[in-house]
RNA sequence: GGGCCCGUGGCUCAGCCUGGUUAGAGCGUUCGCCUGAUAAGCGAAAGGUCCGGGGUUCAAACCCCCGCGGGCCCA
């Protein structure tokens, strides 16, 4: 049985059951076949789904469940990243920790522990939520960074990079977040608005009393660090003297920059003394600003030098601290200057810092600008907005630091990964050849060491004596049994003997986590533990992921897999969007906006959010509609009842389908041809991951020509009596329309799809256990009838015509009218209405259709006096009647040797009484709308006919039962008609002039009546 | 400052790669219709400078260039 209505919640429910009992999921995966490798991007354990996860394993799913009923072998293994930060912070949080201080009192040991249960506990919570988005992949086996296994994986590669040199440990300038005590890798840092102060400063001169060079910076904290100053060397610089206050000063600072920055300072008048290029300005002593407040800072001496880094903005002078920015780390490299970091991992200033010491550099920012303005060395201070760096977990503001780190040096890789991502398919293609190709170009070297606890140990030892160091690549050159854990602390207890007899300790930095999903092509498959698996399948035939993972996923696993097997790790990659709310806003905790995942399928169900997100093209950010999501469910429901109603007839006649074995009528052969068509792009479309496509092309096959149009042209058919080939040709049409087209969309909407197979196809044909154990419908190329389907359009442009022309004249379509006469100069049109001419009378319901090229209409025309006035005068109404003579429109219209314009005469058609027109696409349809007493009778007889189907529906009888019914109407008005109104109600009997039964009074176009029925038993 | 993407009726989006009838859907609005698929469904009407400008072309929503606006990433 079929239920009325369509309720995804009951469906859902009885599909998970019936998968879950019959073991479906693993017997589809026990099938062989040709082996597809998917590498599933590893969600991080954060505990809840939200829209875009949801979203992103969808398409996984879809996509697998396709290749699946394709036949092919897929590896499904989901994964989970459960390293890092994130979760080292949720349970610092837990505990109410501050800083890392608060973590050793509280035990590392203990605190790696919380970590893991944490994110174990997610896992599960998450793999639930994914389950019952219908998700297939094995998730009792799901990978995990977390195991041995993996960890493995990821020291194998680290000790490939080392062997080919990749593997550096620099001092270096990084990302460092004073709260989680730990560098950040770029992609961890995240850019937000932040109010900084904007301060122009002086630096006194050596030797040249009152002259100062000038520079801007936004952070004041970084100056008592600073070391250099630097100036383009293309630059025009020029020294002012400039008056405040009735005093003078010598300014130094790039020339065209000077106006503005002087009017700033509240200078009253500056002129220029003395004009340099940037070259001549290098080597430029100056005194430091905090010699005396800084010890360090009175040893070193401090110069300008050239750097074609320096823009034209601000003083085009810039402030270098080599201990706090990249490139001015960089610079000091390059001209051999010290590399000055007072500030430690707290991000407080050390000793080093002189008066400074103990301060946090954020907080120093005021102090430093007041030292300043007691020396009179602020030019100016204001305050910016601007983009700013923060750690993408905890938010605080991150600095600069120059530290000892362990560096992937992508820079002497990049060339090969370049030239790997050439090789791989991007869906779309400007992922990869526009957007990470910008990406991988602008790379630096991989910081990947942190600071922290929870994450893969860094497998390096050093001998404390020596300083010689190994790279453990593999947990069996440890002693190491199934239950030791390698995570801190524990793996710092392991030392090794260095050849000189010193004791060889581990680094105690972990990886950054985004190492541990770099490896995830490997290691996901336990390598290089196990073997067999990895050379079978690597590398990945497919994967996908947002657009955030061009920095992510997509360029670690590049990264760690070029080090180790110079390829890329995947072939084919699905670059897919992000889901914004419904005005295009990331969806936020504090914007209130965000949608959960349980809230979409609580109101509209599993099957229609798939399709809704399946709709729109993957690579496109998705905002997130309402409306839109239900309108898919609206059309759910239609595909229902189309379902429900051949399910009603078929079960009726006890319809088996073996394949079509009647004559096929017009319309059989049309919505087979639509039904191919449509197969055909499907498969085509698949391939290329135009998922959107499929969706929308079915929901336009199967509403707008199956249910719209096939159902209705077939009604009558599936009435007739039991063995007519005419009913079972339409049975057998419609059930292959059903089983390809609901196969084809199977992969989108797994439960529909499913338990249409259990309640439909099972009862009409035979069948496997589940529809995810048969194949992708392929298409029948020898049924697709281009003709046909342009005949059968022009079909419906003429119905639809016509119905227009039906509202005109107010004649609702269960009135029958005489005539249709299609005007058309066109021969396809005529030879469509020709052939197809039955559909157009019964659609219609017109007695008659006639083609003709010009339809008889009278020509008016009439002289145009407005125009001819001016020009005949008192003529006029002599070519009035000449005028009124004319039968057509003459080529040249002269009159009494006077040649008057087109203009002159108003040419109106005068379509025949009782008629009315509507145009088409390439003609017009004239209906003839007079009523005569056959007509009326036959419209009655309908009239009457349903409204008593009305009453039998109001009194709940069943389709078969036959009843008898009685009318209060004279029997005239439907002489005629009487076995027509018995046989489409199941009448018995039709009695005239007496009421009995259920009695109901009627008003049909004014005209009122009682009828009465009652139920034949 | 750089890279990429997006901009199509009030709203949400197809179409663009591969230029070619009168630019399509759905929602919403108005007016109708149909009905043993029916607490549904169907049609019609109104509503569009396809962000703007230039170019290529017989022909541009589509290809190219320059802007504008929005988003993401980077500096």
């Amino acid at each position: 049985m079929i239920p009325p209505s369509y309720s995804p919640q009951k469906v859902e429910a009885e599909v998970s059951k019936f998968w879950k009992e019959k073991k479906i999921y693993e017997k589809v995966k026990s099938r062989s076949g040709r082996k597809f490798y998917f590498v599933d991007g590893p969600p991080y354990t954060t505990g809840r789904i939200h829209l875009g996860t949801a979203w992103n394993k969808i398409i996984k799913d879809t996509i697998l469940r396709y290749k699946r009923m394709n036949g092919y072998d897929i590896t499904d293994t989901p994964g989970w990243d459960m390293h890092g930060l994130p979760i080292e912070v949720k349970v610092e949080q837990e505990f109410g920790f501050k800083n890392k201080r608060d973590i050793e009192k509280f035990g590392v040991e203990k605190f790696v522990q919380k970590c893991m249960e944490y994110a174990l506990k997610n896992k599960d919570a998450m793999t639930e939520q994914f389950k019952s988005l219908g998700v297939w992949m094995d998730w009792e086996n799901p990978y995990m960074t977390i195991k041995a296994e993996y960890i493995n994986a990821a020291w194998f590669a680290i000790k490939k990079a080392h062997e080919k040199g990749l593997l550096e440990r620099k001092l270096m300038v990084v990302n460092w977040c004073p709260r989680c005590e730990t560098a950040l890798a770029d992609a961890e840092v995240e850019y937000a608005e932040k109010e900084d102060p904007s301060i122009y400063v002086k630096f006194p001169i050596k030797n040249e009393p009152n002259t100062y060079i000038v520079i801007w910076t936004t952070t004041p904290w970084t100056l008592p660090a600073n070391i250099a100053v630097a100036v383009n060397p293309a630059f025009e610089y020029a020294k002012f003297r400039a008056i405040k206050n009735s005093k003078e000063e010598f300014l130094i600072l790039a020339k065209d920059l000077a106006e503005d920055v002087l009017s700033k300072g509240d200078y009253k008048h500056w002129e220029i003394i003395e004009t340099y290029n940037g070259k001549e300005l290098e080597g430029l002593e100056y005194e430091h600003i905090f010699a005396n407040e800084v010890p360090k800072q009175k040893i070193w001496t401090h110069k300008v030098y050239t750097a074609s880094f320096v823009t034209a903005e601000n003083t085009g002078c810039v402030h270098i601290a080599p201990g706090h920015g990249l490139e001015d780390y960089e610079l000091a490299i390059s001209k051999n200057l010290p590399i000055f970091n007072p500030v430690d991992e707290r991000g407080v200033y050390n000793e080093d810092a002189g008066i400074f010491a103990g301060l946090r550099v954020f907080e120093a920012n005021d102090v430093v600008i007041d030292k300043l303005y007691e020396k009179n060395l602020i030019l100016y201070e204001g305050k910016i907005i601007h983009r700013y760096g923060h750690c993408w977990r905890c938010k605080s503001p991150i600095i600069y630091r120059s530290t000892e780190q362990w560096f992937i040096a992508i820079t002497k890789i990049k060339e090969k990964m370049l030239e790997e991502i050439n090789k791989v398919v991007w869906i779309p293609e400007w992922a990869g050849s526009a957007r990470f190709k910008d990406w991988i170009s602008n790379a630096k070297d991989w910081c990947i060491s942190r600071q922290r606890y929870w994450g893969i140990p860094i497998p390096v030892w050093i001998c404390e004596k020596c300083g010689e160091m190994r790279i453990v690549g593999s947990i069996d050159e440890i002693e190491w049994k199934e239950d030791i854990d390698l995570h801190k602390p524990r793996i710092d207890e392991i030392t090794f003997e260095c050849k000189c007899g010193g004791v060889m300790k581990r680094v105690p930095d972990v990886f950054d986590v985004w190492f541990d999903s770099g490896v995830a092509s490997w290691a996901s498959i336990g390598y290089p533990a196990k073997k067999e698996l990895f050379e079978k399948l690597w590398p990945a035939d497919f994967i996908t992921e947002g657009h955030d993972q061009t920095r992510g996923w997509f360029y670690s696993q590049l990264g760690t897999s070029i080090i180790c097997f110079d390829r890329a790790p995947y072939k084919t990659v699905l670059m897919h969007g992000f889901t914004l709310d419904e005005l295009g806003r990331k969806m936020s905790k504090s914007l209130g906006n965000v949608i959960e995942p349980e809230e979409v399928i609580e109101q509209i169900g599993v099957d229609c959010f798939r399709l809704y997100v399946l709709s729109s093209a993957p690579w496109e950010d998705l905002r997130f509609s309402w409306d839109e999501a239900r309108n898919i469910n609206r059309m759910m429901n239609v595909i229902w009842n189309a379902v429900r109603f051949a399910y009603t007839y078929m079960s009726l006649d006890n319809f088996k389908y073996e394949g079509i074995k009647h004559e096929l009528s017009v319309e059989d052969r049309w919505i087979l041809s639509r039904l191919e068509r449509f197969v055909k792009s499907a498969n085509n479309e698949m391939e290329n991951c135009q998922l959107h496509r499929v969706v929308r092309n079915f929901l336009e096959f199967f509403l707008g020509d199956f249910s719209r149009w096939y159902i209705q042209l077939i009604r009558s058919r599936v009435w007739e009596e039991k063995e007519s080939p005419s009913k079972l040709a339409a049975y057998e049409t419609m059930f292959k329309v059903i089983d390809k087209s609901i196969r084809i969309i199977a992969p989108f909407a797994p439960f529909i799809s499913e338990w249409f197979y259990q309640n439909f196809f099972k009862s009409f044909r035979k069948t496997e256990e589940s529809i995810f154990l048969e194949d992708y419908p392929k298409a029948e190329e020898e049924y697709i009838d281009d003709e046909l389907e342009i005949k059968m359009k022009i079909i419906r442009q003429i119905f639809e015509a016509t119905s227009a022309a039906r509202n005109k004249a107010k004649r609702k379509l269960r009135w029958p009218l005489r005539e249709l006469i299609v005007e058309t100069q066109k021969e396809k049109i005529a030879e469509a209405v020709e052939s197809l001419k039955n559909i157009l009378l019964n659609q219609c319901n017109v007695k008659e259709i006639k083609v003709v090229k010009n339809f008889e209409k009278k020509v008016v025309i009439k002289p145009n006096f407005k125009v001819v006035g001016p020009i005949l005068k008192n003529k006029v109404s002599e070519f009035a009647k000449f005028v009124e003579n004319l039968r057509e429109l003459p080529e040249k219209i002269v009159f009494e040797g006077i040649e008057l314009g087109r203009d002159a005469l108003i040419v109106e058609y005068e379509i025949p009484a009782g008629f009315v027109y509507e145009s088409f696409e390439g003609g017009v349809v004239y209906l003839y709308t007079e009523l005569d007493k056959d007509l009326i009778r036959e419209a009655y007889a309908r009239e009457i006919v349903r409204r008593i189907q009305e009453m039998r529906k109001e009194m709940n009888l069943n389709v078969e039962d036959y009843i008898r019914s009685y009318l209060d109407v004279d029997p005239e008005l439907v002489e005629g008609w009487r076995e027509y109104i018995m046989r489409e109600t199941r009448s018995k009997e039709l009695v005239f002039g007496e009421l009995k039964g259920y009695i109901k009074d009627w008003d049909v176009e004014g005209m009122k009546f009682k009828i009465g029925i009652e139920r034949w038993s």
